[in-house]
DNA sequence: CGTGCCCCCTGTCAGC
DNA sequence: TGCTGACAGGGGGCAC
């Protein structure tokens, strides 16, 4: 579900209520959500403090420092000094991280899966109805190796045209399906890529390789804008996203084709098509976005 | 290696 | 009203 847009909002909710707080005890109601034990992932994080909070694709990074007598590093330096570890969290599709402060008068999560109870009294809550979503402590090796099996991030600077033409051309695969592969960019899902190949004006079964020129280039914008505009509205929420505090993202009421089966294309005003593959859905225009890619 | 398909899990909604 | 099947923002594993 929760996509670059959504986990950037998250992660800009959380920077001031975490930033310094010491987790004092960890409740782990649904084990299945970590990729360890339940008393290691605990003896990792408890007695450590949140640093810095980032994101990596449609990941959370909650940097952790070790505590003076608590918080066991995940790895220890050969000079014996404590390896700071970081907790990332993958949302999957129907993951919330809410922080819940001390007189919250906010209802209770409904599918509450870990709970972080922190040194000021308040509550960092994962919160996952289908359970997809995985918490996982790396340390800085392992971090870094994980991250390097990730594409570039849309957002950033390195990422040009240019850039993508090159990566385009390595691949035969439907380009919707090419962008959902966070190997080749990290943080789109499918909303995004079908919002961003309509504004391109790209066919989403269209081969990557194929395109190329004017078409690279659209889609090159297209991605950037449609994310930064969707960071704006704090993202989409249909169903399950919340930010951090609970709210709803408003970018739904901004999607030009997604989950718009049968209602007229914004730009041409016949009915917008549906058809599947790779599992999943892209909704386009038949007429804008024509299986022939206009360079 | 690249690609496509199935599955993990729960909830919701359309259709009968 | 109740049952059944389809579908949902993600991603890992496996077969080809």
């Amino acid at each position: 579900m929760p996509e670059l847009p959504e986990v950037e909002t998250i992660v800009r909710g959380l920077r001031r209520p975490l930033r310094g707080r010491r987790v004092r005890a960890i409740e782990v109601l649904r084990p299945d959500l970590l990729d360890t034990t339940a008393t290691r992932f605990s003896s990792a994080i408890v007695g450590a403090s949140f640093s810095r909070v980032a994101r990596r694709g449609k990941n959370l990074l909650l940097h952790l420092e070790a505590g003076p007598n608590g918080g066991r590093p995940t790895r220890r330096r050969p000079d014996g000094a404590a390896e700071p570890g970081t907790l990332v969290v993958n949302l999957g599709m129907s993951g919330r991280l809410l922080v819940r402060a001390p007189a919250d008068s906010a209802p209770e999560p409904t599918h509450p899966g870990v709970r972080f109870r922190l040194d000021d009294g308040s509550v960092l809550v994962y919160h996952d109805v289908r359970r997809f979503g995985r918490l996982r402590v790396m340390d800085p090796g392992a971090l870094a190796a994980w991250s390097d099996c990730l594409g570039p991030e849309p957002l950033a600077r390195g990422f040009t045209a240019r850039a993508l033409e090159e990566a385009l051309r390595r691949s035969a695969a439907p380009i919707r399906s090419w962008l959902l592969d966070q190997r080749r960019i990290a943080g789109v899902g499918n909303i995004y890529a079908n919002e961003a190949l309509f504004r391109a004006r790209v066919h989403p079964g269209a081969p990557a390789r194929g395109i190329v020129g004017g078409a690279t280039k659209r889609l090159h914008r297209a991605l950037r804008a449609v994310l930064r505009e969707a960071i704006d509205s704090n993202g989409t929420t249909l169903r399950d996203y919340r930010t951090a505090r609970g709210g709803e993202g408003s970018y739904g009421a901004r999607l030009r084709v997604y989950g718009r089966e049968g209602r007229p294309c914004p730009s041409c005003r016949r009915p917008i098509a549906r058809v599947t593959f790779g599992g999943r859905s892209a909704y386009f225009c038949r007429s804008c976005q024509p299986r022939r890619i206009v360079r």
